[in-house]
DNA sequence: AATGAATGAGCGTTCATTCAT
DNA sequence: CATGAATGAACGCTCATTCAT
């Protein structure tokens, strides 16, 4: 059933209505995608309201919905920035290293891994947590894991090491990687260095010739 | 991995901005009008928004409140445009009967009025659905009901039949008809022919000397 | 997606709590179909919000829903129960009639059709406003028409009258009345008395042998 | 036709009120977290009310609050439950092993979390949702990982191995196996076999002299 | 112990209308 | 003339929890 009265109608004291900035759409969606990262992280997912996020990024609420379909799609979209930026860094790292060099080009990728995941769990904590079990994989999960695999392939095909199938490698050492991460996080242990030395060795044995 | 307050890539696709076209007023009117006609036959008046509206006539939203001041507007448009054709297509049923032979041409108005409204009772449906009690009595409804009294009282001096009263009979002739149209339709018979044969002879008796 | 705040929490100022009154479910029930009633004739029915009801009904808003599933269920409900009383003052009428008497069942009929209609016909606009057209079949108009055309066909068979379609006709009847009503009150014409003795005249016609 | 407040007949049917009956506090429990545990596999955990739970057990809403304090505390007893059974069905699994063989004990293992897992996946979907990254540790996986990292430190002190953190293994050889067996499902195949022979081999090479 | 009616704060979403460009 | 981003008041509905019986 419709409004009743009609939306828009001159309101009953007039207040000093907001000035009106006009934004291109671009700058908008990324403020609004902002602030409800900020908001996410700190108070929940659930706990954030649409309203908080409007408030914080200082618009109307019909501004979030012009520009979002539902409250749910502004993590979509929050997924996807997050996702391509660890994509785009662990690439970047990989490509520093000589790509004859299969051990270390492995090895640039678990830092980067494990600091970019240690700089940004809160975020991560947020961005997947409805996707972890449920959906078990997801267009971001395989992004990530294909760009793994694919390391790994290059190795094998190079005769650096032998495994038997390359995105369940990838798979292990992802997942590991990310359980003791995780781990580490629990006991407030965020330096990634001797995380990434152990598991370099640790790791490492799964990648032999 | 970015910080959650970075500004980042743009998931709303830039859109090439529609070409602007000036179109003489009333054209602009007309379009808009059937487009709103189409909506509300389709989805109802309520469930069509103003944005529908303008994306099915293809223009922006604040050409549509160049052109009307409110969305009842357009309601209003298309109401005087559905009455002012079933009076002229009655009209001209009439008009067609010589105007001495009266039973004659009050059974041309019954055909006419029968077959217009078989043929429009979407529209109809949509034109009147706010007027039928709320109000009624609307200038639409009074245009037709007087066009048919004045058959009546034409009828009446020249003692083709003898009514205490024109406009009530024409009320009851005219709610009559619709009545029984109306039934037909919910029954899924959208043939005027048996109806204006039954009507006629029903109806008939009311006009009697 | 779900409350940000556990509903059912400690509020964050302690407000009296309305005393709890529990009520048989019928009870309830009724008080909010009529608060309901009041407040669609006093208001229309988009303007009457669901808080609307309950403040009038004392009650708080789950109650409501517990109740029914949906604000258009109160209208239902109402419907329900206006047809049911419309039909039951006609039946009564009729009923004080003997049964041989055909014509004067039918004027019994009339007269309290239309003292029923020109007594109720705010609370009737609300009730069948989404339905006049839209449907143009209800269960409600049915239950009418059925016994209308009921009285209709006894009087068929015991020679009052010659028909040739009782329905059709006691669409005429019923519909024709009410347009004639209709214009009554929209002339600010709410006696009853005169009206009855126009369509008693008017309407008897139909009704020859 | 009634006045729009006068009370009317009721449009709720009068039910007969349940059968009341008594029953022990522990079956009534289970009953509750069964009903519970099948409508969070359903249908989510968010999505199944304390109603659509109390109606699956068969009993009043107000039983469900005199065995749980909250809606959580179901989901706190169902995950007990759920992860003393994994940890009974890995031990029974390496206990049948003698304590002499490590790997053999470690394939046993191995074998016995992949097909628990893969037979009980949707039920811990539910049950570890809210846990996998918010907590990052919780009683329930450090009560399989404890269990799984004794076995490598008695493995380690015998010299079957040479791991430099039994700990950090355990979580790579988990959530390892985890991963694969994630994939393994979203990929729609269930068999146990092939995967634990993949992972023996892949695992194994953790585990070396 | 068991029932089920009652509570109410809270939230996501809608959409007619305005106005800077 | 034309555009479309921006506004914001309003509303229906949910559901965990309470409590009188």
């Amino acid at each position: 059933m419709a409004a009743a009265t009609r939306p828009g109608a001159a309101p009953v004291e007039a207040r000093a209505p907001r000035a009106r900035r006009v934004l291109p759409a671009e700058v908008r969606t990324d403020h609004l995608i902002s602030a409800a990262a900020d908001l996410f992280i700190a108070q929940g997912l659930e706990a954030t309201t649409v309203d908080d996020i409007v408030a914080r990024a200082g618009v109307a609420k019909g501004t979030f919905y012009h520009y979002f379909a539902t409250k749910a799609d502004v993590l979509v979209a929050l997924r996807e920035r997050f996702s391509q930026d660890f994509a785009a860094r662990a690439a970047a790292a990989i490509e520093a290293v000589p790509d004859t060099d299969h051990p270390a080009r492995f090895n640039a990728w678990l830092r980067a891994a494990v600091s970019t995941y240690l700089a940004n769990f809160r975020l991560h904590d947020v961005v997947f947590h409805d996707f972890t079990h449920d959906r078990r994989r997801s267009r971001e999960k395989d992004m990530v894991i294909g760009q793994l695999a694919a390391l790994l392939e290059a190795g094998q095909e190079a005769g650096a090491w032998n495994l038997p199938n390359a995105r369940a490698a990838a798979l292990v050492l992802f997942d590991g990687m990310h359980g003791v991460v995780d781990d580490a996080i629990a006991a407030g242990q965020l330096d990634p260095a001797p995380l990434c030395g152990m598991l370099e060795q640790m790791l490492g044995r799964i990648l032999v010739r």
